[in-house]
DNA sequence: GAAATCGGTTAAGAAAGTGTTAAGAATTAG
DNA sequence: CTAATTCTTAACACTTTCTTAACCGATTTC
């Protein structure tokens, strides 16, 4: 199910929120401060943030400017349409003022979880496995042990997986770590990460795409 | 610049919604009846919808079922909470009340041109739908499998829907892939594309246009 | 109605892209 | 500084795609 991160300190509103979304079947986290939600964000899959303004330490706005690619609403007492305006153009896709309608509430989660499904990103796919964080990929569980300029393309084609990434956008993407690979390295580097999967599985993980660019494989 | 269709037929409201979007530079469409924005909408690029609900022939709920893959934004004099529901989970992404102010109107409006760049955009024509993301075309949801230039003429043809594509302009359009692609070497990737649609359904896609060029079916 | 043009198909050769390998250059680590 | 690793270059065999050109029927023009 969708995983809902609420960032926010009051309490008995915290607790009305989450029990509307678990009603809903949304698995909550809770948070309670900026930077409470800003260390989750780190390392949980969030899928939509639920965001007070008024918050201890990191407030409201400090958050949106940082977070990236998950959508959030901001449910806030401020009314005014500065604050408001400043919410959406910063990064919020929507805004609710308190005391907000759970229906209302309910319908705008839907619709960004709606919009995001066609944005969503993770870092698996089939038996494959990319741990940023220990930098390693595995595949059955077992790590392959790739350089830098490899993981970099794995990465990348697993970011878009099911997407086609030209060559030309691939060599972009990874361009912060080489700097003259050129289409003919390019090829070298996908032989030879086909190489490392193929001593753990015969499954077929990366795809040509002829005269466009690589995918991974349906 | 991007393009908003307004959808209202109070001609105030309609003129101060078209002036602040042209202040922002904004591309206006007008239409002023729900059957008249899917007309619209059935021929012209159009990248969000402003849509009031209570319109004379079809009304705005029944267009927002209709419209798919472009963002709406709805503007009403309606605020019952089972109007702004409906209207969200139907396929609304934002619901605004009458009177709105123009600085939210303004930020509501990029939150969604924003969202909207990184979904994933599909072309459909009938039960064709070509998917930029995965560089691949489903009829039927059986996918084929086309060169580059067949993918580039068709894209093209499908963006072009119901209105003939001159040969010259083809080739002019998918020049950025093929060098020296002539009207002849045109007409044998259209039969070659002819042949690939008729190995899944005999339903004729590609029209010619006697001397002219190429269009979509009716 | 004959000649010219256009459209659809086919097949073959030309052109372009891919996968792999190996060697030398560049980079990194010890 | 040396050794190990990684990256790029280049060559090759191979596959796929593109263009060319020919043929034939349909359509238009004269």
């Amino acid at each position: 199910m969708k995983s809902i991160l609420i960032v926010e300190d009051d309490m008995y509103i915290h607790n009305l929120i989450k029990e509307i979304l678990e009603n809903e079947k949304y698995t909550v986290i809770d948070s309670y401060s900026g930077t409470e939600a800003l260390r989750v964000l780190d390392k949980e899959k969030v899928d939509l943030v639920l965001l007070d303004l008024m918050l201890p330490g990191l407030n409201g706005e400090e958050v949106i400017k940082r977070v990236k690619d998950i959508p959030i609403i901001v449910i806030s007492a401020k009314v005014s349409m500065d604050s408001k305006v400043q919410a959406l153009l910063n990064g919020a896709n929507d805004y609710l003022t308190k005391p907000f309608n759970k229906d209302e509430l309910l319908a705008r989660i839907k619709v960004q979880l709606r919009i995001s499904k066609n944005v969503n990103k993770k870092l698996e796919y089939k038996d494959m496995i990319l741990d940023e964080d220990k930098h390693t990929v595995y595949i059955k569980n077992k790590s392959i042990s790739l350089t830098k300029t490899e993981y970099a393309i794995l990465k990348q084609l697993l970011l878009n997986a099911e997407q086609v990434v030209t060559k030309s956008r691939l060599l972009e993407l990874i361009s912060d770590y080489t700097l003259d690979c050129d289409e003919n390295s390019l090829k070298v580097h996908i032989s030879n990460i086909r190489r490392k999967i193929r001593n753990i599985t015969d499954e077929e993980y990366i795809e040509s795409v002829w005269g466009i660019g690589f995918k991974m494989c349906n």
